[in-house]
DNA sequence: TTGAGTGCAAAGTATTTGCATTCCA
DNA sequence: TGGAATGCAAATACTTTGCACTCAA
């Protein structure tokens, strides 16, 4: 069976807290979410959690490959789980929603960089600026 | 003979000042820049201007479609003139270099976003994060 | 026991805003 | 001249950092 993140973590020297339990959790429930908002959700669970470890942590879960965070417009960026189905997020700069798509729409894309350059994508990361049905019809 | 810029700001009410100007004639010369940097070009020529007036100058001019501007990861945006050729942004993830690349490589990812979801890809504001040649290979 | 992790407060960076003054039209 | 635009300073938003204390291993 795989080793769970617990194990990978303590096998790299670090510790399990009831914080990067929490994080990762809340990063697992909300889906999609700001710095601030899983600070939010964990705090719900335990309030005195401080928003500096909610940056520490996710860095950390990031870098162990458990999260992964993508930058939708002007504010904070967004996390979610690596393991999540993967998928590109489209931002509407009129109405400033985001949606996501499938990221086979970008297959062809990935595939022209790598091609010219030897750019490897990181399709779960991209984000595309546009108009949504709605905003582009008006 | 196109209208200028000029005659469309006052078309539109808003004023021509050497603030605006210089704007505009440091996001020509720096090709791609930040604000910041923007306003540190301006100042060599006029050492008064507020760096608040490079924002406020800025969002004009890419209300009015003379400027565009792209996110290339953590950092502040990047403004480059509309008029340029149109790219998108290569960014990696590793050594954080930024190059471009030819967004004819994006058509395939805009016909099919535009033919499932109705959405209108901007694809010079295209930015694709992942890992560049050299870093890549390591 | 001990040092990685945390909370807290302060600093840092990026951007916006209120307001008195300036200057384009 | 009148009001749009600017400079300045303060406010805001987001993120990082230093340090003393805590707790997982």
């Amino acid at each position: 069976m795989a080793e769970t993140w617990q194990q990978e973590l303590r096998a790299k020297g670090y510790r399990v807290t009831p914080q990067r339990q929490l994080v990762l959790e809340a990063v697992t429930n909300l889906e999609h979410a700001t710095p601030e908002e899983i600070c939010t959700e964990v705090q719900r669970t335990a309030q005195g959690v401080n928003i500096s470890t909610i940056y520490r942590t996710l860095e950390l879960l990031e870098e162990l490959g458990l999260v992964r965070h993508a930058h939708l417009g002007h504010g904070p960026p967004n996390y979610h789980l690596a393991a999540e189905a993967e998928h590109i997020h489209l931002v509407c700069r009129a109405c400033g929603r985001a949606e996501d798509a499938d990221p086979k729409a970008a297959a062809s894309l990935a595939e022209t960089l790598h091609g010219r350059s030897g750019f490897v994508t990181d399709v779960h990361h991209l984000t595309v600026y546009g108009r949504c049905r709605d905003c582009a019809g008006a």
